[in-house]
DNA sequence: CGCTGTCATGATAGCGCTACCATTCGTTTT
DNA sequence: AAAACGAATGGTAGCGCTATCATGACAGCG
């Protein structure tokens, strides 16, 4: 269906637009018996216009099927009320729920999201930027507080508030999320109390990972303190189970003789869990296993997996609000919220 | 004096705008010393102007920092490279995967995604596709071809490509998916040829997700063929591991003499295979479990789970191809399109 | 040598909406 | 009664970009 409506045969119209036959605020003005200035009050600032204004003005869009444009409305008043979210990879189903924590309360509030997906890599994270900067969000959420230069100094002199969710530390500007460190520090606590002492990590893709890593450095400075040995596992692989169940068999043929090993996330934690049960071994007493999450599926396993909850959609809801009370006008609550993790102790350790 | 510029100190400036300090495409082109039509050309037709002018246009965008005004574009041209993504739920990892596949392939075409989340809610969807339709989306693609009254009208009057994914059927316009009549059938089939005889259905909030109750409608086509009964179990929370040890414990209070429970979801299936595996049930043997859907988590339980693989990336990455042939003027290559599924036998039967 | 065709470039006029003043009118204040 | 005010409304001028047409330059060709 090609849309070339030019059929009337006007000699000289000098210069043709294709005439969008949307229906325009101007019409519906012009249904109502108002200027298009008053409809436009009468739709984006209700109270500003009169009952009789707003009431012709309503019963104008609904009979015309009037359908507001956005992207007109956006260059005229430089706000778009769009949000651009940018994880980097959409099958850890931890962004995912923190996404589903910023719709949530974003779409409440009549933001939309944008989104954007790395998949980890920080130059695709500045192209990605450049975009989005390009549609003037309203604010700009990203998962990490890590940028490449050109994106930090983009970042740095747009005057939009920038959330920055999952870690905790010093960001560009807001900053939600939780201290890895310490998460990690916790669970190599946990495990040394419980009598473990040859204790493996084991991680994936640590480099881009990076979070997992900031983990790992808290397990080993426990063990440190301990002056114990802290060997690192990395897989090749994404985080799954299936890399879980692998980074077990590595585990097993390359340390003997470890009797805990502490993966980088849940996933990783139930393959080797699962795996462990395939094959006959006995968790914990022939190997204790922990994870880093607090996934469903970690309390339906047999053991159960012990684990480090973290508040995911919570992270997601509470940057929304965040971000929600900057862009209203009230000014900056808290720069950073720490939303915390807890210890979830399950039989697996 | 033709044109003011804004720092000029005219004495009656009349009317000012709050300047945006934003670098424009005609202080490009100035500093290139080519006009801003040139300068518009040379970013987005590079081939229809001559190397030195592109060149100098580039070199311009650089040292000027220049960020495109997408909004402003999308304006005076009408098209937007925003592409809606409509999904009813952000929990369920199935929707998830299937924006994957569109993410992945789209963002590679330039394109960017407006993710809404109906949350089962067909008046939702209807404003969210409202919205969507207010920012000049290039396309629109939505899960499933159940729409409201005035989401139908408004859809059928929108001259953009709408691609409606998930399952199969007479759609708007274009449509990806899978048979789910024909994989409950299949399903069923499956679990009769094993010798099962007395299987219930499990669902969760069947009003909802109603493609599990057309997976229902074929299960019992096929068992009603046989002369057997085809009792239904519908859970009230949404699908998830626990709601399916919930299944299996009120199907076995409610039918104690059940041989087989046909899941309308891998999330329940799995959720009931471990909780078996809990209360010391053996699995096939006391009762057998299957699945929809080919989650990862069922290859991994033992005994793995009898499921039926749906390629949800792969469904997303072809109704991501088809909009991507549409879009470039190609028309229609097939308006229809059924990915399959496949039947996943594991020792859960 | 004029005629047409192609290429690179530019001038102009919007896209549909809202910010910014200006105006009107009825009501309050001094 | 005059001045001051606030509420409702409207006129105008863009927001930053691109579609459309117009132009000039130069090549090919009868």
């Amino acid at each position: 269906m090609s849309k070339d409506s030019p059929n009337a045969a006007s000699p000289s119209p000098a210069r043709q637009r294709r005439s969008s036959d949307q229906v325009t605020l101007s019409q519906v003005a012009q249904a109502a018996g108002v200027s298009p200035i008053t409809a436009s009050r009468a739709l984006n600032n209700p109270d500003k216009v009169s009952d009789s204004a707003r009431l012709s003005v309503l019963q104008a869009v609904e009979k015309l099927g009037y359908v507001p444009n956005l992207v007109a409305g956006s260059l005229a008043s430089s706000r778009s009320r769009l949000i651009a979210v940018i994880v980097p990879s959409l099958i850890n189903s931890v962004f995912v729920e923190v996404i589903k924590g910023l719709q949530e309360t974003l779409e409440a509030e009549g933001y939309q999201i944008l989104l954007g997906n790395t998949d980890y890599d920080l130059d695709r994270e500045y192209q990605l930027v450049r975009t989005f900067l390009g549609w003037s969000c309203s604010a700009l959420v990203t998962a990490g507080l890590r940028h490449n230069k050109a994106c930090h100094t983009l970042l740095a002199n747009w005057d939009h508030p920038i959330m920055e969710v999952m870690e905790l530390g010093k960001g560009m500007d807001l900053n939600v999320g939780l201290d890895h460190v310490a998460a990690g520090r916790c669970m190599a606590g946990h495990l040394i109390e419980k009598g473990y002492r040859q204790i493996v990590y084991v991680g994936a893709r640590l480099s881009q990972d990076y979070r997992a890593s900031m983990r790992y450095e808290g397990h080993k400075a426990v063990l440190k303190e301990k002056g114990i040995d802290a060997p690192l596992l990395e897989l090749d692989t994404l985080g799954s189970l299936q890399a879980g169940a692998e980074g077990l068999a590595q585990v097993l043929a390359q340390y003997p003789h470890t009797q805990a090993i502490h993966f980088a996330n849940d996933d990783l934690a139930a393959g080797a869990l699962l795996a462990a049960q395939r094959q006959g071994l006995s968790v914990p007493g022939d190997i204790a296993i922990a994870g880093f999450n607090g996934l469903p599926l970690g309390q339906h396993v047999t053991p159960q997996l012990t684990t480090i909850l973290s508040p995911r959609e919570e992270m997601g809801r509470l940057a929304a609000k965040e971000l929600i009370r900057r862009l209203s006008g009230k000014n900056v609550y808290r720069r950073q919220h720490d939303v915390g993790f807890t210890l979830q102790t399950g039989g697996s350790t």
